[in-house]
DNA sequence: ACCATTTGACCAAC
DNA sequence: GTTGGTCAAATGGT
């Protein structure tokens, strides 16, 4: 295939993506005009709303019907494919294996007691890996449809505890990324400013008897989240109850509001994340102390999974 | 009926 | 020829 259709067929996709998202947040506008504003006979901010709605609909109307021949007719690679797909009823594409095989530049690894990220994902493929106990599972982000590119390769690597190595490719374009943060960090923008990237964060696994320190490393800290962690480190060290199981740090990005001084306002990046992994020596996590879990962190900063 | 997962097919990259 | 990433029909769960 050639670079100038690959680059066609990107910029297509978007286009409709971008359109879709266009709709939705026209429609969410909608809903929140709803009160007719119409008098004197000028247009309603709900006419407009409509109109704007129409006008997606109409121009995804068109795209979509010119998309299969347009984006996958002219180029030799893509339209091997096209041909295959002659021998099949009308209407029917079979674009399997039509892609290319994406590098591991643009990735980003880490390694996690949990599948879980806080982001909306659809199993779309599992495959058996040379040299690998586990099979390879593979994730998109539910809102590839809406032009998110987001994908993650899931590889479990160890039984007991249970540990995942998880590879994240492209970044999330779709409002599921604002989602994601909500569900760790506080509403209140400021509170989860420091929840985020001033203060250790545990986490929790009982099921599992696993713990789970994280540390934003990037920003500047009001109070030392390295120190704080360290001491959080050594009282679970100090504890014959825990056993430090990744001894490499982890390194992860989360999607959280990051205070641009310039600005003055809050922004949104991916930040960097340091985590420890610790489980339980013991068989049950009610030997545990909780009372002095508390006393390593605030009770509100604790997440179960 | 709708939506997510499973699984075999397909093929680019090696 | 083999391996790994993706697609989409079949299947399962609600």
């Amino acid at each position: 295939m050639s670079i100038l259709s690959e680059t066609l067929i990107t910029k297509r996709k978007r286009l409709i993506g971008e359109l879709v998202k266009g709709k939705k947040i026209a429609a969410q506008l909608q809903t929140l005009l709803h009160k007719p504003l119409k008098n004197n006979g000028s247009v309603s901010a709900e006419d407009l709303t409509a109109k704007i709605l129409r006008s997606f609909t109409e121009t995804l109307s068109v795209l979509s019907s010119n998309e299969t021949s347009q984006i996958y007719g002219g180029d030799t690679a893509v339209s091997a494919c096209s041909e295959e797909s002659e021998n099949k009823p009308a209407g029917v594409k079979d674009l399997r294996g039509c892609y290319k095989r994406r590098r591991t530049s643009d990735s980003r690894k880490t390694v996690s007691p949990t599948m879980e990220d806080g982001y909306a994902w659809r199993k779309y493929g599992q495959k058996n890996i040379l040299n690998k106990e586990y099979p390879r599972c593979y994730y998109r982000c539910t809102h590839k449809y809406e032009g998110c590119k987001a994908t993650k390769q899931v590889q479990r690597i160890k039984e007991d505890p249970i540990l995942y190595q998880i590879t994240y490719f492209d970044h999330h374009t779709c409002t599921d990324a604002m989602t994601a943060t909500q569900i760790i960090v506080d509403s209140d923008p400021v509170k989860s400013l420091n929840l985020f990237s001033f203060e250790s964060k545990i986490l929790l696994n009982p099921s599992r008897s696993m713990i789970k320190i994280s540390s934003s490393a990037k920003e500047e800290p009001k109070q030392d989240a390295h120190s704080e962690m360290s001491d959080i480190k050594s009282s679970l060290e100090d504890s014959n109850l825990w056993q430090e199981i990744v001894p490499v740090k982890q390194k992860s990005f989360v999607h959280a509001p990051v205070w641009d001084p310039k600005t003055r306002s809050y922004d949104h990046h991916d930040q960097e994340v340091v985590s420890s992994f610790y489980s339980c020596t013991s068989n049950s996590m009610n030997e545990l102390d909780m009372e002095g879990i508390n006393q390593w962190c605030d009770i509100e900063n604790i997440h179960f999974d």
